[in-house]
RNA sequence: CGGAGUGUGGCUCAGUCUGGUAGAGCACCGCGUUCGGGACGCGGGGGUCGCAGGUUCGAAUCCUGCCACUCCGACCA
């Protein structure tokens, strides 16, 4: 992409309104624009990182076998009446009525609508185990919406809904999106911490949070310190038995807040390995048993013949809060520092004098080659100073700088530079495509 | 929802107390000099000061109401 005819409205100036670092640092890099409160627009660098982030959770939640649906954003309101939830839900829940009367809402999370579709179709144990997953905008009416896209209105979020024919089973569906997350989060570049979590009415240990350590997290919490630094399981684990995996971690202590026992943390833990720090919920799984399937009649045969009502659990990821938390653990004073993963563009190149001829050529040579070796590329071709251009590369924080100015040309040189390291090098066109290649 | 605060060009903010008809820096447009870490000169364009009402000869400035946004606290992906 050709910076002087892409649209990235960076600021050089915080908006006063940004309070923490990854709402500036999003203003500031035009990812975002704000509408309303905690409702955003979002710009195509912004957009581009989204889809990156939302491409990584849906492709580990189909490795994980769940199957991706789109469920709309308006729903009945009948049918959070037969869930009970209608009246339950409160002012967070946007109402709306149609042109017929009829009350309607903006979906705050999908449990009612999904399990009205399980349960037009399916009616055997024989169906199950089944994993729908969507991802899509939902809208909370939050009393107070704060810290950019962390703390939204209108949100994207991942909710997958797993159906089974017994506890047993939800266990193992349960297990599954553990895994998962853990696998999501790693391919983020993220170090996130699954955390024992309040159940509410229903009890039992199956319940977590996901949690990424950032000084500026929203929530306290208490956990072992060896969790941090555990490498997530990757793809090649036994998916039919995770148990293993997820006693590994759920054996260490992790808790927030609200479920911290202060007594059970010194007991537990050695004093060395104690950390108490602050944390960003980027993730929420729990199993609810029959809470759904048995109002709203989700109901399957079992192997006896005899109907159940089937055993659910949801899983959910806050895809747009993700870009927040990621830029909150990987940021320096000049701007973002994206993880590969997820960056915008692989490369940017910096053409320094874009009215001389020979380095236009030069940027234009390393602009196909680069494009050639499949690497996406933002080429800052502005009619610019040269100390701008530093500025808003290491404001957007690509990972990658190719630097290119009349010295390097003329010496037949470029310049790289590592975003996350600061550490550049100077070298001739081919040695650093070869670099960014490797 | 309780408490606090702010609304003045695209952004950051001054002016409000002590009413006199809107200002700076950045950004933007033109010309020129520049050009390896957000340059400089000259010349321009753009706001009626959140909205409504009131007081006054006169309101960004005083009064009333409303709206929006932000922050602290309680709640949530």
């Amino acid at each position: 992409m050709r910076l002087s005819r892409y649209f990235l409205p960076t600021l050089k100036e915080t908006p006063s309104e940004a309070q923490i670092v990854s709402h500036r640092l999003m203003l500031r890099a035009g990812l975002i624009r704000q509408e309303a409160a905690g409702i955003y627009a979002w710009l195509p660098l912004g957009l581009r990182v989204l889809k990156r982030i939302e491409q990584i959770v849906r492709e580990e939640q189909e490795r994980a076998g769940a199957v991706e649906i789109l469920m709309p954003t308006i729903q009945l309101a009948d049918l959070w009446r037969e869930s009970g939830r209608y009246d339950a839900y409160g002012p967070e829940m946007l109402r709306i009525v149609d042109r017929h009367k009829r009350d309607m809402l903006y979906g705050p999370t999908a449990e009612e609508v999904v399990t009205d579709i399980f349960r037009g179709f399916v009616k055997s144990y024989r169906d199950l185990p089944l994993n729908l997953f969507n991802i899509q905008w939902k809208f909370r009416d939050e009393q107070r919406p704060r810290f950019g896209v962390m703390r939204g209105r209108e949100f994207l979020m991942k909710d997958a809904y797993s159906f089974d024919v017994d506890e047993v089973g939800a266990r193992k569906s349960y297990n599954r999106m553990f895994v998962a997350y853990l696998n999501t989060f790693s391919r983020l570049g993220l170090k996130a911490v699954p955390m024992r979590a309040d159940t509410g009415p229903i009890g039992g240990d199956l319940s977590h949070e996901f949690i990424i350590l950032a000084d500026t997290g929203e929530s306290q919490v208490f956990c072992d310190r060896r969790l941090v630094d555990m490498p997530a399981p990757g793809p090649d684990v036994d998916w039919n038995d995770l148990q293993s995996i997820v006693d590994q971690r759920t054996a260490l202590y992790a808790a927030t807040d609200e479920m911290h026992e202060a007594d059970r943390f010194d007991a537990e833990v050695g004093e060395g390995d104690r950390l108490t720090a602050r944390g960003i919920e980027v993730g929420h799984i729990f199993y609810f048993g029959t809470k759904y399937s048995k109002p709203m009649k989700a109901i399957v045969a079992g192997p006896d013949g005899k109907d159940v009502p089937v055993h659910m659990g949801s899983y959910g990821v806050g895809v747009s809060r993700l870009i927040g938390a990621i830029i909150e653990a990987s940021h320096d004073d000049a701007g973002i520092i994206w993880p590969e993963a997820v960056a915008p563009f692989d490369v940017g190149i910096i053409n320094l004098r874009p009215n001389d001829e020979a380095v236009s050529a030069a940027c234009e040579d390393a602009w196909a080659k680069l494009k050639a070796a499949g690497k996406t590329v933002l080429y800052d071709d502005r009619d610019d100073r040269p100390g701008g251009k530093f500025a808003t590369a290491d404001l957007i924080g690509l990972p990658w700088q190719l630097i290119i100015g009349p010295k390097g040309v003329a010496d037949g040189v470029v310049e790289l530079k590592r975003r996350a390291t600061g550490e550049r090098e100077t070298l001739p066109l081919d040695a650093a495509l070869q670099k960014l290649t490797a």
